[in-house]
DNA sequence: TCGTACATGTAATCAGTTACATGATTAT
DNA sequence: ATAATCATGTAACTGATTACATGTACGA
């Protein structure tokens, strides 16, 4: 249940439309939090009705016209609630994985392309978080605000390491295996 | 779409009943494709109908009674497809990342312990994972089909690891940061 | 007036979670 | 007999994805 809450943190930072909102979530909190426009509309809807959140004023009529929203007083305390309330972390699952794990069975053929592909995307989502870092965070002067994003972008930041890294050594172990290793 | 793959894995591995997958999704397998007894029972009617797996001969009857199943051709062809098929990476999700990023607009008041708790949770998983790799891979001779595990075991050692540094890295940000980062 | 980008939405479907129901087997 | 455990399932709900629908504003 974190979509409303990524939603409030969004527009808390800066109060925003549905497109807005959707382009946001496009990069910033959508590198750890996605959502399409779908859902964001929706779950905009939800939030308006559970009066946490409102319409800024300036009366917006209906369909095709922009409307933005602000986080109000009891959507900023929910927002602090839930982000003091414990929550255990969410097992891994990652279908990657289990096409390796598949892999010992069936047979490697055809994966070592995608794993290529996948070193690929890391490299340059790496390339992204690094340029960002350079841009909003020069060694020094980090504010408290700063110092708890910038904390998250370094997780980020080391967890695309972690893949490209683990991707490459999985790479190398291909060298060594035969194209076939299921009993066909 | 995985949890199919991810049953025919497990079954290849080893033809079995629902209870027996249940209890190898929590672990093995699980550890990075995890399922509840409910979506187990669900899939492995859905495979039986669509012909990609069948009951184990020996007539058993219903309700209350074990029922084991094994691959067909079909599956294991389905698998090996599904294996080379290119899928993208899944972006990443992660609460605790959103958390801290509503930390730096609402305070930061009360995360802290859960940091140290999912500290605990990540260094007991590693020592687990550790554990399995002493167990099941003792240094020199891997086979073909054990390299290929062993790398996924990497992953996910690698993971833990990475989470534990984060985590212990980020507590010490804390001791430097006031309690109240918002303006309440 | 036509196409394109902006902007907000609905509907259907799918995957995962939570709560509950039912029967068989075994030990006390 | 009965309680605990093994074993298989149903039903309802929630969250995420995919496809589609509708309307506005603006430039060629």
């Amino acid at each position: 249940m974190s979509l409303p809450h990524a939603i409030l943190t969004a527009l808390v930072e800066k109060p925003s439309s549905g497109l807005e909102l959707t382009r946001r979530f496009d990069k910033s909190i959508g590198y750890f939090w996605s959502a399409t426009h779908q859902q964001i509309y929706r779950e905009l809807g939800k939030l308006e009705a559970d009066g946490l959140i409102r319409a800024l004023p300036g009366g917006q009529p209906a369909r095709g016209q922009k409307k933005s929203y602000e986080v109000l007083p009891a959507g900023r305390d929910e927002l602090a609630r839930w982000t003091a309330a414990p929550q255990d972390p969410k097992p891994l699952r990652d279908a990657m994985l289990l096409r390796l794990r598949a892999a010992a069975v069936v047979g490697t053929s055809g994966i070592e392309a995608d794993l290529r592909r996948h070193l690929e995307l890391h490299e340059r989502q790496l390339a992204e978080y690094e340029e960002i870092e350079e841009r909003d965070f020069p060694p020094g002067r980090d504010s408290t605000e700063d110092r708890l994003r910038h904390l998250v972008l370094r997780a980020g930041i080391d967890l695309e390491t972690f893949w490209t890294q683990w991707l490459r050594h999985a790479l190398t172990q291909f060298g060594e295996l035969p194209d076939e290793g299921g009993r066909t």
